[in-house]
DNA sequence: CCGTCACGGTTGAGCTTTCAACAACCTCGA
DNA sequence: TCGAGGTTGTTGAAAGCTCAACCGTGACGG
């Protein structure tokens, strides 16, 4: 995080200048391409769609906001305002929790998982023709150990 | 694009499936903690900083608007608007183009330059920290490839 | 009990981004 | 030379995200 090694700064070597501007360029086209077409097609972003995915893969089709959070990389801040826009769409419902009074639970409701259905195959025809439809069984092997061993250093949220 | 086949999908399977889930925690977790190291150090977002470096890089500090969105892989209306705010804070400044009436140069000032300078450092060692200490050189070529593929296969902006 | 602190969630303000519309300019062919 | 169509860039509104502040609730030690 900060710096306290009174200047001494290690640079990327060309190897790692060149891999990172690569990086930057493919996740930045790659999740705006992924976004345009989620919007066009199902008229919300990318984020809102992923949060019905969980959702929909959660017991009884229910979450705890925190966990929403947490399984889908945001704050509470922004699943508290993505969920209240969802709620205003009836996609998703809010309860109380009975457990903790504290927490509130999303319900996906049916219109939400017809929306999730009515997307959904737009949506994984894109991932496959940009992503998957460029790499050797191999490669996606790679990658996912790559990205696992990025992600197991990374701080949480 | 489209889907025209007729209702033929065809799902990610096991491994894609969780390669794909990796790349979303992944990337939204390291641009997040490089977004929030940028604006918590720099004061300015990361898509900012960037602007500021790539116009570093070029000839006499100075790229036309359309080239600046190219490179940086962002929209126009993207670059307008931000380049308006770095010019509110005295780090670029626009002038017409001679060459191109249509055209708008922004060059990088010396405060701006300044700023890209006080900013890299810890903005590097974060970028080191948080991917390529995570991976070994054989697996910075193996992303780098593999990145380059998607990239390759991505509709350009 | 009671006070303190951590946890879960919401809110509003400010900033960034997107989208669509627009204006100015260039190109090129009729 | 004129006009059609493409290019370059800006703008304003709407939407999403971040940040900090805040409230209500649980947990825990005195």
């Amino acid at each position: 995080m900060d710096e306290r090694c009174g200047g001494e700064v290690r640079w990327l070597d060309g190897a790692e200048r060149r891999t990172w501007m690569t990086l930057l360029a493919t996740t930045a086209r790659l999740d705006g391409a992924l976004d345009r077409q989620m919007q066009r097609d199902a008229g919300m972003p990318l984020a809102y769609y992923q949060i019905l995915a969980m959702l929909s893969e959660a017991p009884r089709h229910t979450l705890r906001m925190t966990d929403l959070a947490e399984i889908t990389q945001s704050s509470q801040s922004r699943i508290s305002h993505a969920v209240k826009r969802l709620e205003m769409q009836s996609w998703v419902l809010r309860r109380p929790c009975a457990d903790d009074r504290r927490s509130t639970l999303a319900e996906l409701t049916d219109a939400g998982h017809a929306a999730l259905v009515a997307a959904a195959p737009a949506h994984v025809a894109a991932v496959r023709a940009h992503l998957f439809d460029a790499l050797s069984t191999e490669q996606v092997g790679q990658l996912r150990e790559i990205l696992g061993a990025v992600l197991s250093e990374l701080p949480e949220t």
